[in-house]
DNA sequence: GTCTATAGGCGGATAGAC
DNA sequence: GTCTATCCGCCTATAGAC
């Protein structure tokens, strides 16, 4: 892996877990082992740094999916594997995850818009198509917004499991999350 | 309203808008119409006023749900009310939903633990009891889990609808969605 | 391409006058 | 209880040696 690289997956980890203004150029290049003067060979600035951070992260993951959107299996079968797969892949690499939430905080309109545009459409339309074939008749917005609301809460909520009520071993088997997750989303297309 | 409330009221736009590390003493005063220093006359040091702004923001959302889930409602007309209420809530003050979700972003177990035990605890066992009349069978944790991602995901991604695919002006509708909600809610519970 | 040294600014926090 | 003045450390970013 070159340099160049290496920088970009120790920012990744560091804006994943403590935030954007959390981190120091020196945090970064320290993980990356050298100097922080060295980053500014590759990267303009701290901002140029995060948003090729955010690109990086961002694209890998939308690729990882696109694969299961554009198998051939049956419709409820291509969306019961999005949903287990989206799972596991948020819970064994979390920076995905964390990063996209550190962004949907933000509420500057233009970086909404680059999130909505570049990391979400395609795998709604995708989402679409298969919603479509499923129930013409549901509000697919709706239900493809549910989805993401439920994976991202479900996998960020998993931390901290053990100290809220009526939690059960069973709740921290992803493959039980994943089968009530597509079950409350057919139940709730229908 | 004393200085000390004018103060975390101020502190608590500024931390739920751009975040614990984004905001410098100086925001806080210079919004609260005062200096720096004299912040120190009040909470011993940022973090202590900090720790005060969550408090303050989350035992009054805390106590505004309260009212609605003590009520003689029949389990039905709670559970919508509860919903309706949230949106509602979350939709004109946001400041409890982004200190919240922004709280848990951090993965330290001990703020983990008090959110879940001082903002979480209390509606999620209301909530179980409802559930439990609606239908003792099913999976309480996991609704109540899903109806919180619900609540906090489908405000959240409100500002970025227009960006999103397949969005109609019913989604804008706090209603509607609320109506939405609910109904999900009731199909995952079956 | 990486380093040391450093500029220049902003951060939290305190001392002490009023 | 609020202010001004200030300390001191860390930050981003650059200059220039190697």
């Amino acid at each position: 892996m070159d340099t160049y690289q290496k920088i970009l997956t120790c920012a990744a980890e560091l804006f994943a877990e403590k935030g954007f203004e959390a981190v120091s150029m020196r945090d970064i290049a320290s993980q990356a082992g050298m100097r922080a003067p060295s980053l500014y060979n590759h990267f303009r600035d701290k901002q140029s740094l995060y948003q090729a951070t955010l690109h990086e992260v961002f694209s890998q993951h939308n690729t990882a999916l696109i694969g299961v959107l554009t198998s051939t299996d049956d419709p409820h079968g291509k969306l019961q594997q999005v949903v287990h797969i989206s799972l596991l892949k948020m819970a064994e690499e979390p920076n995905f995850r964390l990063l996209l939430q550190r962004e949907l905080l933000q509420n500057e309109r233009d970086r909404l818009q680059f999130l909505a545009e570049e990391v979400m459409a395609d795998t709604c339309h995708q989402l679409q198509a298969i919603l479509q074939l499923i129930n013409p008749q549901a509000d697919h917005h709706f239900v493809i917004t549910s989805l993401m609301g439920h994976l991202l809460f479900h996998v960020q909520i998993a931390q901290m499991r053990d100290f809220l009520p009526g939690v059960e071993d069973k709740h921290a088997d992803l493959a039980y999350l994943s089968q009530q997750i597509y079950d409350s989303l057919l139940k709730s297309l229908k």
